[in-house]
Formats: structure tokens, sequence, C-alpha cells
RNA sequence: GGGAGCAUAGCUCAGCUGGGAGAGCACCUGCCUUACAAGCAGGGGGUCAUAGGUUCGAUCCCUAUUGCUCCCACCA
């Protein structure tokens, strides 16, 4: 597999060759490829972890969410993959109705000049078939630049043969349990779109508007009642007028009528606790068939429909004059002839929110239309409680109140869409008898009056309804598979918090309704990418970034890490250049890091020695303790934890501090090389396991150049914290050294002594030992042409420049250099430091509230810190006392 | 109207069950020390929004306040 040279690696990180590369070969081993019922070498049955995708939209193109998305995802997916269990990530794509069927009818307008009623509904969807076929590809090649470990051979679409049928099986048992049903219901249409809308599908933004006063007359009375409308066009379908029971305003018109301006219909004056006595003139019309809550009151009072609006938003055959008129040209007209008429009493202005299409962004019409529902509170009960009872869960926590709050408050589910591009509703109509059926198959015989004049239903299912299965339907449901027997319920599912109620909520109720239990066990959430000045990445604004673009120039890696890095689940992040150019750098340090060491291997396998010094030592108890607490961060989702450790402590302690302290040892030969050599290339194999779920591609790269190498890293074990590679004995001691020569770079910096300038140490220290075992390093990292050991400060201090920690004293002969005066002042600005910091310590250990109540082992803690400090005080005024 | 989140270094943000205030970028100083100048070494910079409370101890828990963001509801 090491085809590659390890001295031939190149000088910079380049990721295009890289990445193809190895994607093949993890494509090409297989190692996506999930098996039900796999065996463990020792044949015992594998565990399995499942997740499925969050279908993107099938003619869709990748974004910044969906890499983010993606990127979670497969972290999960590696990193359980690794520590053996047998992985199935399930990718697939959405049909995506409505979006799909408007970019293909805005191509056909722009391209053919045609719209798709001049193609009728056989052509047209045999064209979205074709766009399909021709863009489906797209997405999916996307998310396989990013390193996406999918099993792609069972990538599914919601538009399959299995899953229509998954989607045909439901509804025919939910329309036989009840829980589908037609109605004629007010619903939200989409004048632009030509289709009813969820309640989901509408977003409200606030726009300012009027509020209209009109008065009605009280029939058989001079009494004027003036009702204040944001639609007076509405008002043509006005079949009441409503006062709230304890408005003493209006008590004596109850009961009586008013008669309809400019229509002249006479309409009941109703008493409904619906209507707020302090907002506008306290009286309300009322029009069943264009707002829902009127809807509500129309049912309770037993109220006259009167439908006003077409589909196209369009005054209808009900309204008389203005038939035909579009809705905003007919509230113009309104509004002049009430003016006219004398019936306008004010305008006043008026800020309000106006729903919206969530696909084109027209203004959506409450509409009374017979449509098909799904009876939510029987479902939604269950999908409460298996939440509640912890059954599933949410990371973060707080998306479970919103989740439950949703559930709750949610009404029956519109699902018939107007559209011809989606699931075509399973209902059968008899032409000659009027009867239906719903039904599996399609039906060609009334069952009632054996007629074969059936026609289907016109309208097809929401988007929702089929990915509301998804996490079944894709394996296989409704047929009994090994797949399902096995892989379900899948564990977490990866998705943004702008779809829980879309999507989230009714997988979960289907799951509980079809499959008798929870479709996962954890729901985690991620936050929106947004842009560097933390705008939404929007079309529209043209501020969105294209995860190709940054893929191409800084490589899919870095992506990932960028956008892992620093986030916590359920919380937004920026995008920038500034942080894609950090992990892009962060990519060439690994791999220059890799290429040291590569370059320094002459071993044919990896094997840590017998007699470890003591910077190995150290190494391993902290990539040890690296392990542990990587694994525990992976373990509760913080990614973004785990990927800033990893970076820190291959930057700061592997690259900065290890490789630096071995390369004495490199240069030396003999055992002492062969034993560095092992230890640098197990701390970094093991670092590119910890890292691979991240950053897959580059540690694959290097991975395999690594001696003794037999597999790929996609499927090496995920390395466990050893307590044979605990030293933490010895680490103080190495951290002292450590200390030392920061301290002695410290010196050396205030003064501006460059490093090519070497100066003799006198060490006095009482660590002797450890000095010694590491004195050429020391001598390297510190800049010392010569060690020598003192037993005693020396008498006189002058023309000695001094670094001083805890445990040494340290004295450089650079009598040139030395500025008596300035390094006083530098001493005692370290002595003040220490001495603040001895102070807060000092208080805290004489409180005996402290010494009484706080654990043992944070007073011991305090008590070395104490002493700690007290050390290096008397060593700096010991180096003063010799300077002044 | 209801709910949620955020407020930590100049900027962007971490900070897991309360005990050391951190990272990246930016900034200052010195270095091309042959893995890396996409780098190395050193450094400056924060009353952790405000006011209370709990505690031996609060960036972290509780309460209130202020400011920003979002979601849900939709009083016509």
């Amino acid at each position: 597999m090491a085809e590659m040279r390890r001295n031939e690696l190149s000088k910079t990180y380049e990721p295009a060759s890289v990445e193809s590369r190895i994607y093949k070969l993890w494509q090409d081993g297989d190692y996506f490829r999930a098996e039900p019922f796999a065996k463990n070498v020792d044949g015992s049955e594998k565990e399995p972890f499942t997740i499925v995708i969050p279908p993107p939209n099938v003619t869709g193109q990748l974004h910044m969410g969906h890499a983010l998305d993606e990127t979670w995802q497969d972290i999960l997916i590696r990193y359980k993959r690794m520590q053996g269990f047998e992985v199935l990530w399930v990718p697939g794509t959405d049909h995506a109705g409505i979006a799909t069927q408007i970019k293909l009818e805005e191509y056909l307008r722009e391209n053919e000049g045609i719209t798709r009623h001049d193609l009728g509904r056989e052509k047209f969807v045999e064209r979205v078939w074709e766009w399909k076929r021709k863009y489906g590809s797209r997405i999916v090649e996307q998310l396989k630049s990013l390193g996406s470990s999918c099993d792609w051979s069972r990538e599914r679409f919601t538009m399959d043969e299995g899953l229509s049928a998954a989607v045909r099986e439901v509804f025919v048992r939910l329309y036989d349990k009840g829980l589908i049903y037609r109605g004629n219901r007010i619903i939200n249409w989409c004048p632009q779109c030509l289709t009813a809308l969820s309640d989901a599908e509408v977003e409200y933004t606030e726009q300012s508007g009027h509020l209209w006063h009109v008065r009605y007359k009280v029939k058989d009375s001079e009494e004027y009642i003036v009702v204040a409308t944001t639609r007076p066009e509405t008002m043509l379908g006005d079949t009441a007028v409503a006062v709230n029971p304890n408005d003493e305003r209006y008590s004596h018109l109850v009961g009586k009528t008013c008669i309809l301006p400019l229509v002249g219909r006479e309409i009941p004056i109703i008493a409904d606790e619906y209507v707020e006595m302090e907002f506008g003139t306290g009286c309300v019309k009322i029009t069943p068939c264009h707002d829902p809550n009127d809807f509500e009151v129309g049912k309770r009072h037993g109220l006259e429909e009167v439908l006003v609006l077409d589909g196209d938003a369009k005054i209808n055959e009900n309204g008389g004059k203005y038939q035909g008129l579009y809705r905003y040209e007919a509230r113009k007209r309104i509004v002049e002839d009430l003016e006219k008429g004398g019936y306008l009493e004010k305008i006043e202005k008026h800020q309000h929110n106006v729903g919206e299409c969530y696909r084109c962004g027209d203004t959506v019409e409450p509409i009374t239309s017979e449509q098909w529902f799904v009876k939510m509170k029987p479902l939604a009960e269950p999908a409460i409680e298996i939440v509640k009872d912890g059954t599933v869960s949410f990371v973060p926590d707080r998306f479970t109140k919103l989740y439950i709050n949703w559930m709750e408050n949610t009404r029956d589910w519109c699902i018939s869409r107007q559209l011809w591009w989606g699931h075509r509703i399973p209902a059968f109509y008899c032409n000659d008898c009027g009867h239906m059926q719903v039904s599996r198959e399609d039906i060609t015989v009334c069952e009632k009056c054996g007629s074969n004049n059936i026609r289907q239903d016109e309208d097809v299912l929401d988007t929702w309804f089929s990915s509301a299965l998804w996490p079944f339907s894709t394996l296989g449901w409704p047929e009994k598979t090994d797949d399902l027997d096995y892989f379900f319920p899948t564990d977490v599912l990866v998705t943004g918090y702008d779809i829980i109620g879309f999507w989230v909520s009714r997988m979960i109720f289907s799951s509980i309704e079809h499959m008798g239990r929870e479709p996962f066990h954890t729901v985690l959430i991620h936050g929106l990418v947004r842009d560097a000045e933390g705008r939404k990445m929007s079309k529209s604004l043209g501020n969105g970034i294209d995860p190709m673009d940054v893929i191409d120039q800084n490589g899919a890696d870095a992506l990932r890490m960028t956008l892992m890095i620093g986030n916590s689940p359920g919380n937004d992040m920026r995008f920038s250049d500034e942080k894609i150019q950090s992990m892009r750098f962060f990519a060439n340090k690994l791999w220059n890091a890799s290429r040291f060491v590569l370059m320094n291997l002459s071993i044919d396998e990896i094997e840590l020695p017998k007699n470890l010094k003591p910077e190995d030592k150290w190494i391993l108890t902290t990539y040890n303790d690296l392990v542990a607490e990587v694994t525990g961060n992976m373990e509760k989702y913080e990614l973004g934890l785990a990927a800033q450790k990893l970076y820190e402590f291959l930057w700061e302690t592997y690259c900065d501090w290890y490789i630096e302290l071995t390369k004495t040892r490199l240069r030396s030969g003999g055992t002492d090389k062969l034993d560095a050599e092992n230890v640098l290339a197990y701390v970094l194999s093991g670092t590119l396991k910890l890292l691979h779920p991240f950053m897959p591609f580059i540690t694959e790269e290097i991975y395999q150049t690594l001696p003794g190498i037999k597999s790929a890293l996609i499927v090496a074990p995920w390395p466990k914290y050893e307590s044979s590679l605990d030293f933490s004995a010895i680490k103080n001691d190495v951290e002292s050294v450590m200390a030392a020569i920061h301290s002695v770079r410290n010196a050396r910096a205030e003064m501006n002594v460059p490093p090519s300038k070497k100066a003799k140490a006198l060490l006095l220290t009482e660590k002797r030992e450890i000095f010694e075992s590491m004195l050429e390093s020391f001598k390297n990292l510190a800049y010392a042409s010569e060690v020598e050991f003192l037993t005693a400060a020396p008498d006189e201090l002058q023309g000695l420049a001094t670094a001083t920690t805890e445990h040494a004293r340290i004295f450089m002969p650079m009598s040139d250099l030395v500025d008596t005066k300035k390094e006083i002042e530098r001493l005692e600005r370290e002595l003040s430091k220490a001495e603040k910091d001895l102070e807060i310590v000092t208080k805290k250990l004489s409180n005996p509230g402290f010494l009484n109540k706080a654990p043992a082992a944070i007073v011991e803690a305090e008590r070395e810190k104490e002493k700690s400090i007290r050390s290096v005080i008397d060593n700096i005024k010991e180096n003063l006392s010799g300077l002044i």
C-alpha cells in the first residue's frame, strides 16, 4: 500500500492530488459498505451504528449547511467504524416536490417559453425525471469530495420504487385507521405555486400595512357597526360580524343583522370569545373562507361560507362586479368604492405579519379548500412521550423543549399538494358512482358499482410525507429485510435546528406509528453557517460561499476542520477566510511534521522501546491522556472540543516540544536514534488515528507511508487509553526542564540575543538528575554552548543574564549584552507578578472556610502552588540581590 | 403574546460535573535555528454585559436588569 517514497513527500501539502486518490482507495477497499449481522474476527456479532443522511434536494448543489451537516455525520461514522462497529451511513436524495418543480418550470419558461400546462402532466413529469437524471448525481459527487464515507451501494431516492411503496403503505394504513382524512378546511394557499401548503411551509414577515375601518349599517336602525380590517377585499366573503360577548358597547346589537357594504348581503351580528375588545373597534368582520380564526368562528356559529378568491388570487364569481380582479387590484377598488359610498371611517397605519410561501415568497392566502390531512393529535401524543421519557434525546438538550412545544401545538397536517412532481395520492374515484377508494395498488374497477371509469386523485403528497419515513423506508420497509432487522433503529440523526418541525418531529411520530419504536436515540442539532459578518448565507444576498470552491483551494480536510473546530452543537458559526486559512496551515503543519518524522525513519516496524527517555515518557503520557480526553469528547458529541485538543496537541505538544526534544538524538544515531524514531512514529500514528475522523484525507495519506502499516487508516482501531503508558510521575520533572528552557529563551529574547549567539549556561538546580538526562536537548533548545552545574549561586552576578524558574536558576555570561539596569527592571517585573500570585494563594490558604470545606486535593494543590511560587520568588530575589 | 439563545482579549469564538481565564486571527520584538516563513522563539492585551444572591470559593449555579439574535403564535 505504501507506494509513496518517504522522502518524496512534497514540501507543502497539496490536497487536490491527494484527495481523489485517497477517496478511490477507500472505495476500492469497499470500506464504506455495511453488512447486516457482520461478525467480528472472534465470531461474535458486530454492533451496528447507523446514520441516515438528511437527504438533500436531488437537483440541488452542496452549500455550507450541507457541508457542516455531512462533516458532523462523517466524523461520527468514521469514529464508530474505527471503534469496530458495523457502521452504515445511508445516503440519498429527496425529490423536493415544490422546489424541483419550480426550478424546472423556471427553466422551461426561460428556455422554451412554455409552461408545464403546455406539456401536460405526463410529459412534464417525464421532463422532471430527465432533469433529475441530469443533475441528480451532482450533489452526490459533491458529497464524495467532502470525504463522506456513505455506503453508496445503498443510495436511495424518495421517489424510488421501494420508497414509493412505503409511502403508499403508510397512506393506506393511516387512512384505514382514520388518521388521514379528506376535508374542506382552511389551508394556506400559495397563488404563485398554485398549491396548498402546510403550516410549517409558511413564513411570517412583518410588513407595514393599513387598518381600514369600515362602517356596516345595522339593519332597521340608524346605527353603524365599525369593523377594522387589514384585507378589505375579503369583505366580499363576510358572513357575519362578531363582537365579544362581554362587550357592553355592542351587546344590544348581538342577534341583529347588518348590511354588508357594496355587496348588500345581510349578515348576522354574533358574539364570540375570540374577539378582543381592546383591538381596533372591538368588532370583527367574519370571513370563514379566508381567515383561519374566522373559519373556526364560522364552524361554531354555523355561518355561511362564501369563497371569494380563486387559486390565482383573483376575485371569483362570488365577488360580483369585482370578479376577475387580482387581490390587490380588488383591494384598491373596494377601498375606493367604500370611500365613495361613505363607508370608510378611517385608515390607520398598521404593522402586521404576513404569511409568505417558504419556496417562492409570495403572500399566501388562507383559503378553504378540499384537501387531505393527517390527524395529528393521536400521532403527536406518543411522539411527545418518547422524548419526555428520554428514549429519544436532543443534543443540546434545549431543543427538547422546542420539539415538544411544536408537537403540542401542531394542527392537522395538510399533506396534499396541487403539484405534479411527487407521490400521487393513492385515492381513486369512480366517475360513475362517485365512490372513493384508497389503495396500495392502482384501481381500475370500482369496488362498489363495478365501473371502470376510474380516475386517480390529481394531487401529490407533501415532500415531507416521504422524508418522514426515511429512517426505515431506506432500509427496505415495508418489506422485512435484514437491513431493517439489524440497522434499525438508527442511532444518531444529525440536522439543523431549522427543520425540527418539518422533519425530525414527523420522522419520530411516523416511526412510532409504523415501526412501533423510535427511529433514532439521539438527535444532534447543529447551527447554521453564517458569513463572516454573521449574516445568513443566501442566494438573494449573494453572500454564499461555495464549499466546492473552498475544497478546491484549501482541501476538504481544511474545510471540515474549519466547520468543526471551536463549534458547539446548536450554535451558529461564522465562516471566514481567516479561519479556513488557519486550518489550511494546520494541514500543512501536520504534513511537514510527518515529513520530518518520515525523513528520519529507518525502522521497518513501530515498536515502543524498552528504555524510554524522560521526554519519551512525557510525550507518551500526554498522548495517552489525549486519547482519553478526545474519546470522552467524541462520546459526548463535543466534536469541537475534540478538534481543538487535537490541534493543540499536534502543534504545540508534538511539534513545538517533542520533535524539538528528539532532534539531538536523531542526529546522534545508534539506539538513541532508533528509540526516538519509534516513539515519534508511535505517537504520530496514534495522533493520525485520532485526527482521522476530522481530517480523513491527509491522515490516510500520511498513515500509508508509515512503516509496518498493513491496513488503511479508515479501518484502523481507535486508540485506547493504556495504563502502561502512564508515566505521570516523571511529567513534572520533564516540565521543569521545559520551564527552564522557556525561561532562558525569555531572558534572551528580552535582551534581543539572536539564537545564533550561544552562551554558556551555569545551572543551579536541585533537580540535577533530570537536567543531566536531558542535557543535549537542553543545550539545543536553550541555545547553550555548554552547561556547568553549580552548587551555589555565583558571588558576582554582574554581566550574567539570569533565567529563573521554580527549580532552577540559570546564569549566562554575556557581559557584552547584559544591561544590568534593564535586567534589574525585568527581574522586578517578574517578581511583582509572582508576588501578586502569591497573595491570592496565601489569602486562600489563610481562609479557614477554604481549609475546612474545600476538597483535600484542591487544598493540597493550592499548597503546592504556594510552595512553587515562593520558590520562584526566592530565586528571583536572590538574583536581584546579586545584581544590586 | 409565549419561548429560546447569546453577551469572555481589537475581531471570531472555545471553556465538559463551580477552584489555573484560554485559542485562532490581529498586534509588538527577534529569528530564513535545513520539517514547515503556510514557519520558529518571546511578548503585550480581558473587573468573563450590569446588579444582587447561594457558596470557603462564581465566567460557570439562582434572581433581576440592559443590549443583540432567533423561533413559535397571529389581535381582524
